[in-house]
DNA sequence: TGTTAACCGAGACGGTACGTCGGGTCTTCCG
DNA sequence: CGGAAGACCCGACGTACCGTCTCGGTTAACA
């Protein structure tokens, strides 16, 4: 967003960029994330090794931009339908996972960032913006629709679930369980009990 | 398990096994995945290189011995509780995975079984042996406790949101969310609706 | 010399040349003939690399320019007087060399131009107008003080020894042999052999 | 000479040692001493650069035994007739230099260690084991022979100017000046002088 | 009591990727 | 147009792991 100042010298060839980035993309998908190296990305793209570490500080740097550029996975504002909100919601949260490169990248990224020096806290990529505005939309929906008791924080774990299952776990040639699907499980969860709420919830 | 045939020959000095296992344990909690290298396993351990790959064809194996040894993590004979018998699961469940090696390990294993070779499915170690027994639990639950609309996949992909938001993305020195939450949490997914059934759940 | 013509334009600032000089001469002596880099006679100048690119087409040339300006070490003209005149060309001839840059940087000029391009003679910096000048010294003895057996060009190969021993050999720290015993080493070279010369040298 | 100690451990394959400094010999010679790079040394003899790294530290110490193995070029037992005995010197002397790619890489050599860390003092390869020597012989001349008054070291350096002369200065393709009448510069230099010794040479 | 076979350590081997640095060329902005 | 700045391709550097291999030297079970 902006050109990037635009000072003195010769300025940068964004194609080299944008090759840089496709590349990595592809081979994330065609090769996954350990035969990402920057010089099979270079390889690739026909762009010099060199060009890329101008850019990109190590590997890590490269294919968290080539997946997660900008890390703003989810933005939608709150109309105070509980499902409808949920559902926008839900939609865009699981598409900004269920890119083929993001997939590929995602459990690398998590294991990179588990260890080394935490320059970005590991959860950044999944719960970033998100846990907030997921609590958001909960404040959002009509009185009585949200159960008090339960805690926002260990509803959106649930959606994890959704999301890591589709985007680690599954096979990438099988067919995703439909996002309606998950909707209604996290509604579930939100609903309030009828009667006493002596049912299911409501210990601990 | 068992004596490997033990035939003529200098046998094996278990007591090298466990050093690389054990070594390899600490590494991962103290450096993390991808610095636990096999030549850092034999600096660490004392046991030559080559002594472990007689024993592990690549530092994946070692590290899947290490973390998840045997890969059933969860046996547990339903009881017709659902509460009881679910909090008996969840609880074991997350104990696969809630030792610091498996915490540092499983995003890097998964991220390399995404892959490569494909020699174990990639989901193995969440669900191996864990979703059967899952919806084994379910059948054992009263007529009445559990919601028929209720796909018991989808719940079970919720539970593996509370496991990986602890294992992967929590910071390790936090204090770890209840196990008792989770159970309710899944208990609210499986209760019938009250009335109709047409009220939360039901279409898409 | 004499001012580049002059067109339109902004003209170039000499100050620029000679801080790129300065620093490449105190480089050479500080760091060594290798660690004199373009990059790092710009960064100790503070002048741009790609300034001093305009003026010199290779860090040879910047280094040659440094040390050996205009390349006529010697100029003397021949009074008659053997060893007077040896004396001054001796004095000169290592002059030329002596230099603390000049020192750093022969031995890595000479193997650069055994090699490549072939661009200047190789022997350029030790014998250009050297060898002839010496030649004409010779000449210019008196009759009966030189011996006419003797090769000019041997003599001046001995010459070099001396030279280079100090130049290339040499501690930079120790005490320099004085130049009045080279002097005299070349003078007996030179006399003539008494009687019927069939002492030490004449044959092969 | 002698097996390298023969402990545990799998033996280095000579053939590879022996195909590496080949190799390095005929780059020196073919494209001279900047372009013969550890890369191109393994790429020219099929030998992987790892190996080369394994035997050599620094591409420097693969041109020095490349190029003078053992570094002790001389050795030669004086037997008291100084042309004869001075004759077989130079020769020998002489012949350590005269390898090709003995040629090639000498300035080279001399222009690294005048200034990196000076592991080995810079004119070792022109020096060691030959400037004692040169004295011995001397001191195994016939009383007479020698003039005392000349210092060994100075003569030794005039020899130098016959070796680098050679080595550094000549054109590879021109023939080189024959050896004898180095030998005669020498004994000239030596030769007392008759009368009363105030004659060319002296003081200052 | 030997054989014999597998163990163990050590370390060489060909590979691949890493990230840095220097080389020259070229392109842009500013004075 | 000169000068600073800096991007560009290129290639060498030396390090670290990878997984395979060949050694010399144990160490047991078996004949």
């Amino acid at each position: 967003m902006a050109e990037p100042a635009r000072g003195p010298g010769r300025p940068r060839d964004n194609s080299i960029s944008e090759r840089a980035l496709t590349a990595t993309r592809e081979l994330l998908v065609e090769r996954g994330f350990e035969a990402t190296t920057i010089q099979a990305v270079a390889e690739h793209s026909g762009v010099h090794a060199s060009a890329i570490y101008r850019r990109w500080s190590s590997r890590i740097e490269l294919i968290e931009e080539a997946t997660f550029p900008g890390l703003n996975p989810v933005s939608v504002r709150p109309a105070g339908d509980l499902r409808r909100d949920m559902s926008r919601f839900v939609r865009a949260y699981l598409g900004a996972f269920s890119a083929p490169a993001a997939r590929a990248a995602t459990a690398g990224l998590i294991a990179h960032h588990q260890t080394s020096g935490r320059s970005r806290p590991p959860e950044l990529y999944l719960r970033v913006s998100a846990r907030p505005q997921f609590r958001e939309i909960l404040s959002a929906a009509p009185p009585g629709t949200v159960d008090p008791a339960v805690d926002p924080d260990d509803v959106f774990d649930m959606l994890l679930g959704a999301v890591l299952s589709r985007t680690l776990l599954a096979d990438a040639a099988a067919p995703q369980r439909p996002v309606g699907r998950t909707v209604d499980m996290i509604l579930r969860l939100l609903r309030p009990l009828e009667g006493d709420g002596a049912g299911a919830g409501g210990r601990q």
